[in-house]
DNA sequence: CTTTAACTATGATAATTATCAGGTTAGCAA
DNA sequence: TTGCTAACCTGATAATTATCATAGTTAAAG
């Protein structure tokens, strides 16, 4: 895949970037790196120093924080138009969580220099990001406060339907996205066993159909009242 | 409690408000309500739709998530300094945590649009309100993976050691802070006789000595290990 | 087309944690 | 003081969930 010109680039326009005047536009597209990631690759590594900012083209990275046990927990997902690492250059800390790619697909890489040129300069440009740290905190908290109260049960539910708003249907009318059970048990907090066995009970239950490997949500009603998402 | 001219408040200096000018530090005075607000009261309530935010002048509050089943979850604390609201007036969205007192405590009112005002003319203010976002969301990160891969008794293990930095030591070297059982449990994520147990265990293997209803951590360096806090 | 490795699945069992029911204690108002 | 209420605690039990062992399935590589 080419890299478009910033100028031009659609996914800028879904990207806190939108809000960059013309000649920042220009510095912004003098400096960035388009690169291709293939599926399954890390584009940023825990505990690492980065020294700047991806702003995600295609494709979807999964966001995991890794625990000595070898456990792993999936955080969240970043798509086209998400910046990935911004944090931890703000902070000066370490990367917290590490992205690896669930697809092929491919990032612009933009030095910190930059990124931080733009945050002293241009106020509204610091605003767009500011909202969208706040959107994903607020989806955070709410993440954390499923894991305290519910059931496995009703966290595989929730998670159903998160897939399903985030990566759509395909042309069969299921979840377009392929991810291992072991990944899916990561984002449910739970073992992959627990996992499996549940996913059959869904099935049984007539909750979800499988298609292959991926799912096509048959009662989502059903498992939206399961999860008790009126909370 | 009197309230300073905003001018001389030194807990302006650890808000992000510091970073405002000298004309805008008159318009944050002559707009801000002061207000105390006694233990247990609330101060933002949870589904409303804010009018301004909340600057924490004196005490701690609970950010708590309620659920219909009556389970909360207390998701973290805001004390002098921390502003509560603003992501609901960013995003135009109900509050999504209430904020209720844990001691007597006062805050200063500032209406929306003189906030608004500040992050659209001043930068620096966007970016310190960002640094202070993402902070905060690195720390929901941090829980969320503890709820997902650790037992109840290494995260009890955390939330003694978390709440030993944030309130400190009393006169008897005593955290500092007094909650009720089931608000330990509600920030521990367990039920309140999971954790009443527990905290009968860590007396026993000397992790911790109770005077009265505080707590004195005996072996932090213990604790630590047991909530492998390395991860 | 076989071999291999990774992934998926299932059963048996153990550990963890929640729930329910019943006490005790501590603080506080009358 | 007495009585009252909320908080704290304990035991018994049930439900949930993890772990371990093992077998089947799929997909990729030679």
């Amino acid at each position: 895949m080419l890299a478009f010109h910033c100028s031009q680039c659609p996914t800028r326009q879904q990207s806190a970037f939108k809000t960059l005047e013309a000649g920042e536009v220009e510095t912004l597209c003098a400096h960035k790196r388009f690169g291709a990631v293939n599926k399954g690759e890390t584009l940023v590594q825990q505990g690492s120093y980065p020294k700047g900012v991806y702003c995600v083209q295609q494709g979807f990275f999964k966001l995991v924080r890794p625990a000595s046990s070898g456990k792993e927990t999936i955080v969240r997902f970043a798509g086209p138009g998400d910046l990935i690492g911004y944090r931890a250059i703000l902070s000066g800390e370490p990367v917290a969580l590490q992205a690896v790619a669930i697809q092929n697909a491919s990032a612009c890489f933009v030095p910190s220099s930059i990124l931080l040129g733009f945050l002293n300069s241009n106020g509204p440009f610091s605003l767009e990001l500011l909202k969208n740290t706040c959107l994903e905190l607020s989806e955070a908290n709410r993440v954390l406060s499923s894991l305290a109260q519910k059931s496995v049960k009703q966290r595989l539910a929730e998670v159903l339907l998160m897939l399903h708003a985030k990566f759509h249907e395909d042309h069969d009318g299921c979840i377009d996205v392929d991810l291992k059970r072991s990944e899916l048990a990561d984002l449910v907090g739970t073992a992959t066993e627990s996992l499996i066995r549940l996913l059959a009970d869904f099935e049984k239950e007539k909750l979800i159909c499988r298609d292959g490997k991926r799912f096509r949500l048959s009662q989502p009603e059903r498992l939206a009242h399961l999860a008790a998402l009126t909370d």
